[in-house]
DNA sequence: TAGGCTATGTTATAACATAACAAATCAACA
DNA sequence: TGTTGATTTGTTATGTTATAACATAGCCTA
């Protein structure tokens, strides 16, 4: 099976975060997040289909591509938009966290963040009104620093 | 046409809203809006459909609901939940806000949240790295305080 | 190698959303 | 009041996202 090219730094993260939740990081699905991790940006679950099928040079069956992404979900490896219904290969696989986004409406480039003090204003707000917190999505819709400035020249 | 129960108050709110911004409150709309209000959840766009030809007694395209909901979303009506792909009828019509969400896992309703300590500090995380804010998705999932309580005991 | 578990394949379908165009309605104004 | 132009609604079709149900294959281990 033809694959993305993947650097070893990112494969050993992956297989050793996989390995600490005793998940097995099958060949499809390093090659899902290989591909993801080589586009660099938010793929819609069918983008990712149509590069695997191009890659591999084979049809796919979406629910395998979705069974691939739960599983990448699951071990933290990749994320999904929830406002863009798209999923994109984490940046810091290294260290599970509480994440928010900033997305590009021009470029489509996701920054990914990790804010503490976010995290604590949001249990506190929900605190206050009795609700107990599991998870929380963030996401913040904008222009990304060099979209910004090329606008304004 | 027959169409939910609108208490007198919201119909006023929402022909207020409406006419600041030059936009007409059809019948339709109108319609779509109250069985919203009188379900006191969020629903999915083909929930809505549901109800609203129960009601009605006939068939109702998608696109009419979707359009709807497009208009009442645009007049700041009506909210999408981007996390569960529902739409909630504004609990605060009477001003425009950035809003944030509290849905309980457990019975499902949405408490909507406003506060500007959050807005403040996105705004602070965004500009950091050069990003320029338009708006954000702050969706917390997690139990409510009845639920939570319930669950206790 | 038998048994059970996990992963994958296959086919079909459910759920969510929009496109393209026609018909009806409404507001504004000559 | 009738015409015009813009907005709203209806209709049919289709595109996009996601899951169900069930069969097969691979893997571990006793």
């Amino acid at each position: 099976m033809k694959t993305a090219r993947l650097a070893a730094k990112w494969r050993k993260l992956a297989e050793r975060r996989c390995e600490e939740k005793g998940a097995r990081l099958t060949p499809a699905r390093l090659a899902a997040y290989a591909e993801m991790l080589a586009c660099g940006r938010p793929l819609s679950a069918y983008e990712l289909i149509g590069l695997l099928e191009q890659r591999q040079e084979r049809k796919i069956a979406p629910l395998t591509v979705y069974r691939h992404l739960d599983f990448l979900m699951q071990t933290g490896l990749v994320h999904r938009l929830q406002s863009t219904q798209t999923y994109l290969a984490c940046e810091h696989p290294d260290h599970a966290h509480e994440i928010q986004f900033l997305l590009c409406s021009s470029c489509g480039r996701v920054d990914e963040v990790e804010s503490r003090g976010l995290e604590t204003l949001l249990s506190r707000i929900a605190n206050e009104r009795g609700f107990r917190p599991d998870n929380a999505v963030v996401e913040v819709r904008g222009l990304c620093g060099a979209c910004a400035a090329g606008e304004l020249g």
